[in-house]
RNA sequence: AGGCGUGUAGCUCAAUUUGGCAGAGCAGCUGACUCCAAAUCAGCAGGUUGGGGGUUCGAGUCCCUCCACGCCUGCCA
């Protein structure tokens, strides 16, 4: 049986939260079972903003050291470090130069950033699409996991995965995009989605009285000022959570409680911290005993991209002789 | 490579005519009030003034040099 290929990748900035594994993690260990999967711990990616060289290995071990963690194996799929497969950026100057420079500007994302830190902008940035584009098409995956952010960059590959097609001769499919629905995660605040940068994260890895901390100095319905206040779990972030991580008579409970002020907010975070302590902690020990044991994932890595290199050789080699490059032309 | 400009707390900015105790707002932390949180009030902390050198009794401020970023003009491929 020929399985149909997924690649995904993960930034190594920071550590991962709740809004990282539900918004892609998850899925993906899902997704290891029905798919031929490799996912990447993309650090040629972190670099196009500001980072810290000496803090790099620790964020690349970390996030490698978090995919084991959450459940994801080296049996069923593949995981690598982008840099240890050095094929991805050969492609990704080749596809640049397919790139119209125009369709780039006006990528979002590259707006975005551009906008939040105009001091910083390279032409890594610029090309970073182009760079997620040949992630994907060196493994000729046939789809991708993405997230609403991600969508104009998919559309991107599949814009230069034709454009190659068509001047060079079919060879690569066009990855289809696969829009699993993925809870938005509020941040502790309340106010934007979680994210380390605003440090309003829960960490999924957390320690438990960290935990019970940030989720009892978690920001809650405003309007309700006193216990006797009735609530609305509508925009109650901790609500949110409780859709996550309670079973569904529990949440309907407190859901009606909530509105009549029968449970209060600390009550209703005390069951919350219950849950969430129960659902982390085995991840939290699988990722402190991979950082006792940290050949395992260096093993790991190193596997992964053992297995991913030829794949990425061979898709290389094919497209520089489709564009008559590479020293074999002359033998 | 040259010219011009910018660089001060996590962020936005102050700091009197070539010099005289580095400050404020926001963010952050702590406490009070709150079922928790928010809001409010009180308090705390926050700095190699981009780096180094020089002038001076004294430099964020003046001079030299290096670095980063921006704009402009070139040079080489």
């Amino acid at each position: 049986m020929n399985r149909k290929r997924i690649f995904s990748g993960i930034r190594p900035t920071g550590e991962i939260h709740l809004g990282n594994y539900f918004g892609a993690l998850r899925n993906w260990v899902d997704l290891m079972h029905q798919y031929d999967c490799v996912y990447g711990v993309v650090d040629y990616h972190a670099i196009t903003t500001p980072f810290e060289a000496k803090t790099m290995p620790q964020m690349v071990f970390n996030t490698m050291a978090a995919l084991i963690a959450v459940g994801l194996d080296a049996e069923k799929c593949m995981m690598m470090v982008q840099s240890d497969v050095p094929e991805h950026t050969e492609l990704a100057w080749i596809l640049s130069c397919l790139a119209p420079l125009g369709q780039m500007e006006r990528m979002t994302q590259f707006k975005e950033k551009s906008q939040q830190d105009p001091e910083n902008i390279n032409l890594g940035l610029l090309a970073y699409p182009a760079l997620m584009a040949a992630d994907i098409l060196i493994y000729r995956a046939d789809v991708v996991p993405v997230g609403d952010d991600q969508v104009q960059h998919l559309e991107l590959t599949r814009d230069l995965a034709r454009k190659f097609n068509n001047a060079f001769g079919d060879y690569f499919p066009e990855p289809q995009p696969l829009l699993t629905p993925t809870p938005r995660i509020m941040g502790l605040d309340g106010k934007a989605k979680m994210s380390k940068t605003l440090n309003n994260h829960i960490s999924l890895f957390e320690e438990s009285d960290v935990l019970q901390q940030k989720i009892m100095t978690a920001v809650t319905d405003e309007n309700r000022k006193r216990r006797n206040d009735p609530g609305n779990p509508d925009i109650c972030n901790i609500f949110s959570l409780h859709n996550i991580y309670s079973k569904n008579d529990e949440v309907q409970m407190i859901d009606r409680e909530c509105r009549v002020a029968g449970i209060g907010c600390v009550d209703c975070k005390k069951i919350l911290h219950g849950h969430l302590e129960t659902s982390i902690a085995p991840f939290r020990d699988r990722y402190k005993e991979l950082h006792e044991k940290p050949d395992e994932v260096r093993d790991i890595a190193r596997e992964g991209a053992k297995r991913c290199l030829p794949i990425a050789q061979e898709t290389l080699q094919e497209v520089k002789s489709r564009l008559g490059i590479g020293k074999h032309q002359f033998v």
